[in-house]
DNA sequence: GACATTTGTGGAAGCGCTTCCACATTGTTA
DNA sequence: TAACAATGTGGAAGCGCTTCCACAAATGTC
């Protein structure tokens, strides 16, 4: 394949309209697939476009149609546990796939709290792009409140701690995935069932955790094992040692996410505990962690992906004016994935 | 604060010109700190743009001096190891950064082999960047060839596989790196000196192995324990335990990856080998994990971050016409960091 | 066959900006 | 004092595109 040569002296939308014999509103309607364009124009200038290696510039189109045809990406916090988490890498790739169909480019604001959130506020308000979503928010940050001031269409993957009333947003039901775990260890016959959570201030993490106080209300079984872990293998560890320390007879673990759940397996085997006779542990997230862990993790599937990709959709209408009208929110069931540890 | 609100009918340079009292050339002569203007209406026109709340229309400025103000991050094969690398995060973060300072966007380019990298080939092709940053070169890809004949300004952050004859890159000398981490082993007393390497298809990984191996031939020891890992912990784990098995005299262990050493370290643990004095291990990255792993890792710094500034520095040098001139390339040393496993 | 409608087309305006050029004003040198 | 350069300024062109509008031709209706 040879590449395209750089487009210095492109070729403009005035040379099509001259090789293809038409006015240049007629080629700026043919290219945009506009009405009103005769089969033989159309052809034409499809013709005039191919030979030429036409691109629309679109500073130009920009100009007058105000729009981008980008959108932003915004990660408010991007420390290192961002980027290391698979749920980032899924993010990103879903949202890249869906932008791509489109022809829409992806533009990465990392904005850590202070001066460069003011910048990244300030880019966002003048119009540089077409809407904005916003992916692991967090407690603090103000951006719930602050880009529907603001104006620019956005949608928040995963639900935003503060202002959900205000913001579209799509989120998984953490709730319910949290839930249907607890209650697949009780059907299972356990009886004592303690839980690794996440970190307080992420809105998955604490979801996951009411669900898990939900069905144990059900049950009738109390909910008094909570240690807090970080989303790591290592913070997993240290929680579960905890946790076993503590209570000495949990014969069920839920655990909120795969990794963590990887270190509390290795927790439970120098213990010597087996899993999952002694003590049946579910993970959560399903993301390529949970079938190569020893043994492999039981876990709640976790679609990130689709929630992304749904994220970016429902960003893509809002842009187009469609569903504009007022928040709107869309919950993405989760799914027990059945393996060998509980 | 209060954020900016969304600019619709924002404010143009007519207006702030109509309100400094000068016309619209000063006006722009002014904003973009051009020459010839007076203090007098610089002053004026600043006063303006600053009740006015104006800021340029970059569409309409890019369509007259053909300049974007974004470049692009292009990331060849975005699997999930890419992302879950921490390389990728301090990568990120170095650009936004350098970015930041000149205002300048990043748009993000993911591409699987295909028909996603003819996209984006033609992309690039189009002006709709000043230039491109290329990180996370894999071997197969043919980056290096088609981008100098795209005609796009670029920089490789690492060493591209071929073709790095006709294109600017900036690189970690792993090759001093994987040979200094080995004489260290040697100079401490080491005999039998073993290495986890990368991945075959990285720069990065190869060259550090060449060092290794450089190291050991100039010390006149014997260079064939070697297995290769995949930079993740569970691949350090199963090359360790290979390798130990193969090799059970080896009294040094140089592993091209913090990660890959500790798992690597578990494995010694799980034999018996105490570390160091059984078993020296010396990583490589230093990104935040060898000073937690047990015992804390001695390693070779790799300076992601900084290269990823000169990079992207340098990418912004070409932008300008500076450094122009044929290939370039910046070869930054590391660092031993000393600690506990060696 | 006279009229109203639909359909296809091109001319021209204008999006907001930079920059060339011409001109006026000042300062400098012979 | 004349000739010149340096400095500051505004008018106007033009970047490449979309879209309003007017108009001609084709089609439909009674």
């Amino acid at each position: 394949m040879d590449p395209p040569r750089r487009t210095n002296g492109s070729p403009t939308l005035d040379e099509v309209a001259r090789v293809a014999g038409v006015s240049r509103a007629t080629a700026s309607r043919a290219v945009n697939g506009g009405p009103r364009v005769s089969e033989h124009a159309r052809r034409a200038v499809e013709e005039a476009v191919r030979t030429l290696g036409y691109v629309p510039n679109r500073a130009a189109r920009t100009l007058v149609t105000r729009r981008t045809d980008s959108v932003a990406v915004v990660v408010p916090e991007p420390d290192e546990r961002v980027f290391s988490d698979p749920f980032f890498a899924s993010t990103l790739r879903a949202v890249t796939r869906v932008l791509g169909e489109r022809e829409v480019q992806l533009v990465l604001l990392l904005a850590q709290p202070g001066a460069e959130e003011t910048r990244m506020l300030r880019y966002l308000s003048n119009g540089h792009v077409d809407g904005a979503l916003v992916v692991s928010h967090h407690r603090d940050d103000r951006l719930a409140e602050l880009l529907p001031q603001i104006g620019v269409p956005c949608v928040f993957g995963g639900r935003p701690w503060s202002g959900s009333e205000r913001v579209p947003y799509v989120d998984v039901d953490n709730v319910a995935g949290g839930r249907e775990a607890t209650e697949y260890l009780v059907r299972r016959g356990c009886r004592r069932i303690g839980t690794i959570a996440g970190p307080a201030d992420m809105t998955a993490a604490t979801d996951r955790l009411t669900g898990w106080a939900q069905a144990l209300h059900t049950a009738g079984l109390s909910a008094d094992a909570v240690v807090h872990g970080d989303f790591t293998e290592e913070g997993g560890r240290l929680a579960a040692s905890d946790l076993l320390e503590q209570h000495p007879d949990l014969d069920g673990l839920v655990v909120a996410s795969d990794l963590m759940a990887r270190g509390a397996l290795r927790v439970a085997a120098e213990h010597g505990r087996r899993v999952p006779d002694d003590l049946a542990v579910i993970g959560y997230d399903d993301l390529g962690v949970a079938e190569r862990t020893d043994p492999a993790l039981t876990t709640m599937k976790n679609p990130i992906g689709e929630m992304a990709e749904r994220a970016t959709r429902l960003l893509l209408d809002r842009i187009d004016g469609r569903e504009s009208g007022g928040p709107y929110r869309l919950i993405i069931p989760t799914q027990l994935v059945i393996r060998q540890s509980a």
